[in-house]
DNA sequence: AACCGTCTCAACCGCAGGAGC
DNA sequence: TGCTCCTGCGGTTGAGACGGT
């Protein structure tokens, strides 16, 4: 957003070396991408005073990384975007810029944003705290698999020959699962400290399966609730997931699974079904209402589910 | 049209850690 | 060892946008 504040006459005349503050002028921005397209980055303070502008080092850095650099991404978060967030803050915490790093072009300060005004507010609804074992459980359980699920279904929608490659990775029995994506348990990826931050599709490729345990679930022993949501090719053209996108899992349990298959031999409002109960069994303390008011308001598919 | 409450997000703040002296 | 400076991070703030009444 850019603020429309004008630079006070004052400020403008009698600012002498006295530092400006607030919201950036074109004439700002423009003093420093010049410099910086001539002198490059770092040295911040410096920077600051050599390219003329009468703001702090920090001021001007955060500039730059947040608004100016140009291959900083503006607009809606994509449905993959939201996912691979809500994975790595339960895998990291609110650490945002080691978050940053796997989204490219979103700035810690744009992640940190959307997880108040989007995740937190969620929560706030829910009159539950956004780090109890219960929101995260909604967030493993509704929010991630629905994400899943609009992935999938708009790389359909995008897709000419869809059904011909929905078939092959059913075929394949290709399969994303939800719990791998979230798990907080398991080892350290490889990718999590060397891979480029555009290498989504190789950190879905080196998931492994952990064992889910589930608060207010009946115990590990009876059910283990696993989502298997095919992704067919076409959805992993988002972030240059140029190959098929495929993150097959064998559940390692020596116990009984209740399986929700996302496959595309099943139809979804029958599967939808299935996994509602699932969800329902998984967190009795939430009922159908309190689900609707999570449930994403431009989500048809949800609200049928629910028969709202 | 006016008011009001809520939401969004750019920018700021304080703090911690590292580098240099 | 201690001091200063710089950089980066996470938390917070507040102006403007937006939507409802």
């Amino acid at each position: 957003m850019m603020m429309a504040r004008e630079v006070s006459s004052e400020e403008e005349a009698g600012g002498g070396d006295e530092l400006r503050r607030g919201p950036w002028t074109v004439e700002e921005d423009l003093l420093l991408v010049n410099y910086i397209a001539a002198h490059g980055e770092g040295r911040w303070n410096a920077l600051a005073r050599c390219a003329g502008l009468k703001r702090t080092g920090k001021s001007c850095r955060l500039r730059w990384l947040n608004y100016l650099r140009p291959d900083v991404r503006r607009g809606n978060m994509t449905a993959e975007e939201q996912l691979l967030i809500l994975e790595l803050h339960g895998r990291w915490g609110n650490r945002w810029s080691k978050i940053a790093q796997h989204l490219p072009g979103r700035t810690d300060n744009e992640i940190k944003n959307y997880w108040r005004t989007r995740v937190q507010k969620h929560a706030k609804h829910l009159n539950c705290d956004v780090n109890s074992q219960q929101f995260k459980d909604l967030m493993r359980y509704l929010w991630m698999p629905r994400l899943l699920e609009r992935i999938h279904r708009s790389s359909q929608s995008q897709s000419p020959d869809a059904d011909d490659a929905d078939l092959s990775v059913s075929a394949a029995t290709s399969c994303i699962t939800s719990d791998v994506v979230v798990d907080a348990h398991h080892p350290p990826l490889a990718m999590a400290d060397s891979t480029t931050s555009n290498d989504s599709a190789a950190m879905w490729q080196q998931h492994q399966a952990p064992q889910m345990s589930i608060a207010g679930a009946p115990p590990p022993t009876t059910t283990t609730v696993t989502q298997h949501v095919v992704l067919p090719a076409a959805a992993a053209s988002c972030h240059q997931m140029q190959d098929q996108f495929v993150c097959a899992r064998a559940a390692e349990t020596t116990t009984p699974t209740t399986t929700c298959c996302w496959s595309e031999s099943e139809s979804l409002p029958g599967l939808a079904g299935l996994y509602y109960d699932d969800v329902a069994a998984a967190l009795p303390e939430f009922d159908v209402e309190t689900m609707a008011m999570w449930a994403p308001e431009d989500d048809p598919w949800y609200t049928q589910m629910l028969g709202l």
